[in-house]
DNA sequence: TTTACCTTCGTTAACGTTTACGGTCCGGCC
DNA sequence: GGCCGGACCGTAAACGTTAACGAAGGTAAA
């Protein structure tokens, strides 16, 4: 490798000054198109590439993103945003200033969220799109606007969205079914409750999950998956309805946060301790039902990892000008009681800020942990 | 937040030169202790924070540092220093170049190699201390010229050392002990296959799988661990003797990577079908294992995810003067035969070159994996 | 007193990119 | 011809930090 390739170099290299080699790498008006080519083709063939501390350091407009989240103590947003902040501060250099839009509900507020920061100008949007149909008109005009826009957990199809960060589908799905497998034996009667066959991660989990049952463990029945819509009471009248019709129901995949209604409709059914159980997500209210091992595993979707990711993708598409891929899909963490302990002193670490962590280095023995 | 402080603030607020700012803040000679105190306090009560662009731009020193680990195309080593590439290419400005050095054997050259990596000046190190006692010296060395050293996977303690990167022993212990509880019904015979207990990581895992093992399935046994010393022959002749004398043993958690003999002693034993495996790591003559589901699932370390904390510790470390922490562990990856091949996709993805899948922005539709 | 040297600190030119400003040239209008 | 406006391009001052150089003051040796 040699020396780097600097700007004057492209321009001395054509006669012309640097300030025009800069206008014609960035497309902008005052240029010829003859130099601009001349231009573009020098650099390409120098292997010209920014140096992005200079970039950083001359250009004094900070970049505004936007992060439209579910609003309150949901732990799951909760480290997204978490996530989020730490890569902020680990990757830039203190030009980037992170809005944070919440709205109160699933579908409630979230297309006002998205229209305020784009009207305020936002460079970027960070988004969960609950509601991707919902979103739909909002994301094609940020996308016509140019304003690339990240989906973090769920994906909206088909609107010009820059990159989408999630769990794999797939890997969730089909180890669920093969630990249930596992777990039972190769036999027996499961489920799968689910949010919305709408939903594409969903239908996706539910469809790994069925075919690797199918496969791996061609004795297992599965029933007809259950739609709960996101909505707890009707998460729990569906569920004491399957296990009125399923009395020998020996396993159950819930791939929504609301496993709470699900575990209850089978305490209430007396089934509980029949069923084995496997969850998605951990919350505070999981715990117990861990530990008391009503709750077989539970799928960890790494929400911190998500808000790490989605805002690195983000940064390096403003910063750079290019995606560094357009899909990043997260293999998901298996918790069961032998190896909650970890997660929870994980989560209990990272809700203290991260500069108190910085400033009392006076104890060096400070144990930090990475999803 | 005010505006951003600057050298230049805190030099008018003392009546002083930016120079003699810069050099009382990075305890460089000839600044009287006096000035030194109250440019340092001044600093401290306007909160100032470098510009790190201003600061890699001005800086035309380029860090340097060396990566030792094991030569050869061991996938865990391969994926390490996959990652610390991946980390250095996404967070530094390009003013840091990698070396690499590598040493054939477990033991063999890597004084030789870290003791070259010193006199050439490096500005720190990312190791794996394979033998932490032959290390010893040459770690303590390194810290008495304040040069960091990063370890990966294994902690060589005492030595002064920077960090260490790892994978969590209590939650992959815990975790292994957990699922072999599930997957046998919390009754049965079962032994850890381990390098040697003098390795802080084997001994933690062997414990946390033994007490996990004891409270959450207190109706198995445990053998006595098997020691390997990392030799394939040895592995094979222990595991065979194991075998003979417990010819009821229902279940293996082999935490080295050396699992092939163990399950090839196994196999010759015909006990092969009897007994349920529980591996650690993922290459590439694991898969039909894992595949025919002699082995039930197995704990992949994310070698990847090590290398990039590696890198990116000892970088801010290098940036910043401070260490974000000093013990970083991850949460291990289960992966059984039904997520087997998302892991799959992911490893062969990763071998494909960053650049490569950067330019053809052709295929929009690129999938990129993280650990 | 001169010379030499050390400590302490100010001055200033880099580093590479951005951007406002000003210059030149050319065509067309009064 | 004088004037205006636009297209195209050069110039130079930022941005904040680093580090080399030099100046001022003092101390000690010649």
């Amino acid at each position: 490798m040699n020396r780097k390739i600097k700007l004057l170099d492209i321009a001395e290299a054509l006669g012309v000054s640097t300030g025009t080699v800069h206008r014609a790498l960035h497309n902008h008006s005052g240029v010829s198109p003859m130099t601009k080519t001349r231009v573009q083709q020098m650099a390409k063939h120098l292997g010209y590439r920014p140096n992005l501390a200079a970039r950083y350091l001359s250009s004094k407009r900070n970049l505004r993103v936007s992060v439209n989240t579910l609003h309150g103590t949901t732990s799951f947003w909760d480290e997204v945003r978490a996530g989020i902040n730490e890569e902020a501060h680990a990757l830039v250099m203190e030009n980037v200033e992170i809005e944070y839009r919440t709205y109160p509900r699933l579908g409630e507020g979230e297309e006002e969220a998205f229209a305020a920061a784009l009207k305020s100008g936002v460079d970027g949007i960070i988004t969960f799109p609950s509601r991707p149909q919902a979103l739909h008109s909002c994301m094609r005009r940020a996308s016509r606007n140019n304003i690339p826009v990240v989906c973090v957990a769920t994906d909206a199809p088909n609107t010009g969205r820059l990159a989408v960060v999630s769990i794999d589908t797939l890997a969730s799905g089909s180890l669920a079914a093969d630990l249930m497998g596992s777990f039972l034996g190769g036999k027996g009667k499961v489920a799968v409750t689910l949010s919305s066959l709408a939903i594409t991660e969903h239908a996706e989990k539910h469809n790994a999950f069925a075919s690797t049952l199918q496969s791996l463990y061609p004795q297992m029945q599965l029933q007809e998956a259950v739609e709960d819509h996101d909505i707890e009471s009707e998460a729990y009248e569906k569920s004491i309805d399957l296990f009125r019709r399923h009395p020998d129901l020996t396993g159950i995949y819930v791939t929504t946060e609301a496993s709470i209604p699900v575990l209850n409709a089978a305490r209430d059914a007396k089934m509980l301790d029949r069923i084995t159980f496997i969850t998605t997500d951990l919350f505070p209210s999981l715990v117990p039902e861990i530990r008391s091992r009503a709750v077989a595993a539970t799928i960890y979707q790494r929400p911190r990892t998500q808000g790490r990711m989605a805002f690195r993708v983000l940064h390096e598409f403003l910063v750079e000008g290019e995606c560094p891929s357009f899909q990043v899909t997260l293999a998901p963490h298996l918790v069961m009681r032998g190896n909650l302990d970890f997660f929870l002193k994980r989560q209990s670490l990272e809700s203290t800020p991260k500069l108190a962590t910085r400033q009392q280095s006076t104890s060096p023995e400070l144990v930090e942990y990475f999803g």
